[in-house]
DNA sequence: CTGTTAGCGCATTCAC
DNA sequence: GTGAATGCGCTAACAG
């Protein structure tokens, strides 16, 4: 039914080769049966099918996403990112959730290679072995985005999330404080959970101040699991005078656990939080945080990707963007 | 190099139509050779060619979404509902961020069209002939979400702008105000600009009170313009004791702004946004707001859209979803 | 500068 | 229950 590049070669009295080369803009072709074929095109209302394209041309100007959930802010704004370039090289992207489940994300990378895009971005929680093993079955490149692949086998771009983390809290140990309390992430996320766990417990040893589980409560870095885990720090016989958080959610929600308590921020208690989406300067007071470029990470990979998938030379396989400590009012 | 449905059908000592109904799952297969491929597609890893089944087929089982901007709360609530559905039916998303530009929105049909999506979603400010011209051309189904087509030639789902926005008003007026303020978006906005004006308008009128022009700023939905529209009427001589703003980050803002000015929310003035979006119960005071069902938008326009794919009957064309005012702190 | 010829990898008749 | 043949719409040599 609809109109095909036989029917416009026909119709303009040239063959599907020519028909070809001005859809693609060879420069070959003669500027006046460019023009005929360019009216018969529009008169027609031809519309090139991409899927036969990419079977015949092994390319999809396609890339697919793996993300753990589209509706946190923090993935969204990578994924702006990743739009931003893609659209910029002219790459469409099949986006898909995996909600951090294993078995969903092998399954949606399996469905996205079926798909024949020319290339993956991948962000989970972590990259195990299951993970490397249908990674290495695909033709396509494959660039890690806000993760990191340990047996360094595939590019990656990410922050270095022990560092930040140690920044942070070493921050509050220059501002004279040593009852410092963190609600992490899950401790089995290797960076977001671990990392920055690791990262405060460096921080802690250096400076020469005992580790105290009393100040560690995990989270899920969701506002609910904030508000718990700050009524626990607050019912403590010592409190903690500063806390760091491992996600903003839960930063926001620990200083209306402190304020709900009748204490205030920053001034009983400095809260420092993690990712600097954009809730952090909508709530009062501002909330102090560990800024990670979001929007760059996904543009970054975007852009590695591209490099991959064009075999553009590349000098670094893992690229580790800058964290950066941002003061607001939450902290003094 | 990779291996193809011929590779498998050789090895197994079988033709290709054989192997085909075995990964397509039809019955007419006789136990003992089903596994015999089924093995040695496993043996070979064998990935079906997506696109080449797509190009016989003339199915790619993939859908495509035009959507504004990605990283707005908002719409990745409503993508998130999307795609949680399309994964149910098996289907991939292609995801597009417009920014509401009409040229980017065509352009991006277009390019979806020719990537023979089964079926497109479109979200934006406006359906206008532009658009329609552009639909008409589509061989595949249509549906609109959190949007409408004035001309009511393809399906939407949506909620009720005008009204949704007069209860709010209703609500202030009911609890006495007369000086009720509004931050309303962009008035080119058909739907979330000018329905929700003039379900203010209306409510107002209904009520007998007297339309005052400097009650009405506009906004463009995000923070900072509603920071601005909100001081502007903390400087009258007559402040509002009401704001309703058309969206719940600059209800947000209005509410930092009248806190700024030494006043008290719900006390003083109180306030009501509209969204729902994850913010408004981050925030102290909670945020009164008008809740729109974003996951269920996304949802609904998703099923509906298989419904148009499959060809299954469909009652109504206009699916209207319903709107929620909810009371929480900032509002008495 | 242009046309001819082969596939790309698969689903889908239609026979058997 | 299975196989052979055809074509989906296009790109990519290769000729000329």
């Amino acid at each position: 039914m609809p109109v095909t590049i036989y029917d416009v070669a026909r119709e303009s009295g040239v063959s599907m080769a020519t028909v070809s080369r001005v859809v693609n803009g060879n420069p070959n072709v003669k500027p006046s049966t460019r023009k005929k074929v360019l009216e018969t095109i529009e008169r027609l209302g031809y519309r090139p099918n991409a899927v036969a394209r990419g079977l015949a041309s092994k390319k999809t100007t396609t890339v697919g996403i793996v993300i753990p959930d589209i509706s946190n802010a923090f993935f969204a704004e990578v994924v702006r990112g990743i739009e931003d370039i893609a659209s910029m090289y002219h790459y469409n992207i099949i986006l898909s959730s995996s909600d951090k489940k294993v078995e969903k994300e092998l399954s949606l990378i399996n469905t996205l290679l079926e798909k024949q895009v020319d290339g993956l971005l991948f962000m989970g929680a972590e990259v195990t072995n299951d993970h490397l093993e249908i990674f290495k079955t695909s033709t396509v490149p494959i660039v890690l985005a806000a993760t990191k692949d340990p047996s360094k086998m595939f590019p990656s771009v990410d922050i270095d999330h022990f560092q930040a983390a140690k920044d942070a809290v070493n921050a509050f140990i220059q501002g004279g404080h040593r009852k410092i309390a963190i609600i992490t992430g899950p401790l089995t996320d290797p960076l977001t959970g671990l990392d920055r766990f690791n990262g405060y417990k460096a921080a802690l040893e250096e400076a020469n101040i005992p580790f105290d589980e009393q100040y560690v409560r995990v989270g899920d870095y969701h506002y609910e699991s904030g508000l718990e885990a700050m009524n626990d720090f607050l019912s403590l016989a010592e409190k903690p005078t500063a806390l760091f958080a491992a996600s903003d959610e839960m930063a926001v929600a620990a200083i209306h656990a402190i304020q709900d308590n009748g204490l205030q921020v920053p001034q009983d208690i400095e809260v420092r939080g993690f990712d600097n989406i954009p809730i952090s300067s909508m709530v009062r007071p501002l909330l102090s945080t560990v800024a990670q470029p979001q929007y760059d990470i996904g543009a970054v990979a975007m852009r590695f990707l591209t490099k991959h998938m064009n075999e553009e030379p590349i000098t670094d396989q893992f690229v580790i963007l800058q964290h950066q400590l941002i003061n607001r009012q939450s902290t003094k």
